[in-house]
DNA sequence: GCCGTTTTCGGCCCGACTGTTTTCAGTCG
């Protein structure tokens, strides 16, 4: 994808024309760089299909600057100004404390162009007697460069980190000092990766909850101590940023400090176009204020239904919540099956009887076992004879145990599309999860021909983690989703979407877009031991980030409309 | 450079914190 690398070429030209002393072109193209970065879509389809200027943020200025990048590879107006500026824009941009005036200042005082000639100049003191820095100035530049290094990844996985966020507010809330204490920013909106945990709070001594604050042992470091705005390092790697208002205004903050970005701008837009202003301490018009201590009322004088955090992506929500059509999404607590669940029968580590047990303790009605099959060797998969022993387990399980188990397989499609068990045997299973795992360096035509024929089989329920992304680990498979919606579609397969943390696949924006194709979903937490069983609610949280209602999602079904809706018979 | 429920010209989100500033610029989210 051509996507970040042309943000980047943006984010590139915004700096070097402020530098430049430009007046708001840069606004211009960072917020174009910001619309390219998140686009759910290969900007290379929307040039080929001539739509790039029905893009927020891009006139006919850009389109003709993409145009000319996936012609020509370059782009003339860039490379021009990077003759001016051949600075190292990229890397310096996430240094904390370095925007482009500093760094150009750096560059024609000393003549840095790199990290290199940054950590040179640190080092011999010469960034101190610049004016505008100072001793403070150097000695936070070396700290941050120290912190960039070593936090090439920036992000964490949110269900790896969910439970600590909620322990570290529980100890807020428990202080006694906070009369309101709350989780914001992206973590409430349960994006799967989050930079930061963004904490608002109400309290009548905001200087003796900042002091608290501070002391606590999971913090590591202060970054910045005020008595409305605190951001801390903590222990487990990521940076914590509590905010205290007052409670007149604490729904117009968590509003603000939930975003996300776009969402943000968007709404203030609004809020201008009526003659109003927005901002974290409410709306106002004039100096009368029109809403603040709850997020709804905010909405509410904005003429929009408040909407749940999961939905504030800027993907038409703000649109549909107009026109009075945003769908009701899925409650967590309406998932009552984990659709994706492994024993030791093949990689997991605990028996069918735990698994069924804790998963009945988070109050689930039903789960399928979900074992890979033989040809994935690594996995310990079964055969035929292995799989029916376990059937009669299950069968005999269910006999006496509340919860109900469902004799299911993550079943291997082969590298022709055809199926790791003969169709007669897979007659017999509840639920059949097909899966892509081995042999995938095969181009976007072959793979896409392979997942679509093992979907047309009518042989399988749902395909599982569809994309086999791994965060941070492996991109996405090079398939034509289009094409496997529509196969899904025609043969009635439902898709899967894997919550553990770090497939979160599908993927929110694909989710949304196959619900539209008017497929369901299986839920699954690929849980390997009883400790996962709890990303079943990572799963879920993709589900409404992906706009999807109860009657979209299989799991929130009872076991008899399990059966009834499942294709297979 | 982009955009339009007043507009094809004249606006463009907004407030907190820090360091070096003696009244504010730069950065951040």
């Amino acid at each position: 994808m051509s996507n970040q690398e042309i943000a980047e070429i943006f984010y590139d030209i915004a700096d070097m024309l402020e530098i430049k002393g430009v007046q708001w072109e840069p606004r211009a193209y960072r917020n174009a760089a910001m619309v390219i970065s998140t686009l759910p879509v290969d900007l290379k389809k929307v040039y080929e299909e001539g739509k790039l200027m029905e893009m927020e943020g891009i006139g006919q200025s850009m389109s003709k600057s993409i145009s000319e990048y996936f012609q020509t590879g370059k782009i003339k107006k860039y490379e021009d100004l990077r003759k001016q500026f051949p600075i190292d824009f990229r890397v310096f941009r996430k240094i904390r404390g370095l925007g482009p005036k500093r760094i150009f200042t750096l560059y024609k005082k000393l003549g840095i162009k790199d990290l290199n000639g940054l950590k040179d100049a640190i080092s011999s003191n010469k960034i101190r007697k610049l004016e505008g820095f100072g001793e403070k100035s150097e000695e936070d530049l070396r700290k941050n460069i120290e912190a960039f290094l070593k936090l090439k990844e920036e992000r964490k996985l949110l269900g790896l980190v969910i439970d600590h966020f909620e322990d570290f507010v529980k100890k807020l809330e428990k202080s006694g000092l906070f009369k309101d204490v709350r989780i914001a920013g992206s973590a409430r909106r349960m994006r799967e990766t989050v930079g930061d945990l963004d904490v608002l709070a109400v309290s009548d001594m905001p200087e003796k909850c900042m002091d608290f604050f501070v002391k606590l042992p999971e913090v590591k470091e202060v970054l910045v101590k005020g008595s409305t705005k605190t951001s801390v390092r903590l222990n487990l790697g990521l940076n914590c940023d509590i905010r205290i208002v007052p409670a007149e205004s604490f729904g117009s903050a968590m509003q603000y400090f939930t975003g996300n970005k776009e969402h943000n701008v968007k709404l203030r837009k609004i809020a201008i176009s009526m003659g109003m202003k927005l901002n974290e301490y409410g709306l106002f018009k004039g100096t009368k204020k029109l809403a603040g201590p709850t997020e709804e009322g905010v909405y509410k004088a904005l003429g929009l239904d408040e909407m749940e955090p999961e939905l504030r992506e800027n993907m038409g929500e703000i649109e549909a919540s107009k026109a009075g059509t945003l769908p009701k999404i899925v409650g967590y607590e309406e998932i009552i099956a984990d659709l994706h669940v492994h024993t030791k029968d093949s990689d997991g580590s605990n028996s069918l009887e735990e698994m069924a047990e804790a998963a009945e303790k988070i109050g689930l009605k039903y789960i399928a076992l979900t074992n890979h099959s033989k040809s994935l060797r690594v996995a310990n998969g079964l055969d035929e004879d292995r799989f029916q022993k376990l059937a009669a387990k299950i069968a005999k399980f269910n006999e006496k145990s509340r919860i109900k188990v469902l004799n299911g397989v993550e079943l291997e499609i082969l590298k022709d599309g055809s199926l790791d068990l003969p169709s007669k045997f897979l007659k017999d299973f509840d639920f059949v999860l097909g899966a892509l795992h081995q042999n995938t360096k095969m181009s976007r035509q072959d793979l896409t021909e392979r997942l679509v024929k093992a979907i047309d089989s009518g042989l399988i329920d749902s395909v599982a983690h569809p994309t086999d992304r791994m965060i941070g680990e492996r991109e996405p498979l090079d398939i034509d989703m289009e094409k496997v919606f529509s196969a899904c579609k025609r043969s009635d397969v439902w898709l899967e979407i894997d919550g553990y943390p770090n497939r979160s696949d599908l993927p929110f924006d694909l989710v949304k877009n196959a619900k539209d194709y008017g497929i369901k979903f299986t839920l699954g937490s690929d849980a390997h031991s009883v400790n996962h069983l709890r990303f079943i609610r990572m799963a879920t949280a993709i589900a409404r980030r992906g706009w999807l209602e109860k009657k979209d999602i299989v799991n929130a079904m009872g076991l008899n409309d399990f059966f009834k809706f499942r294709r297979r018979k």
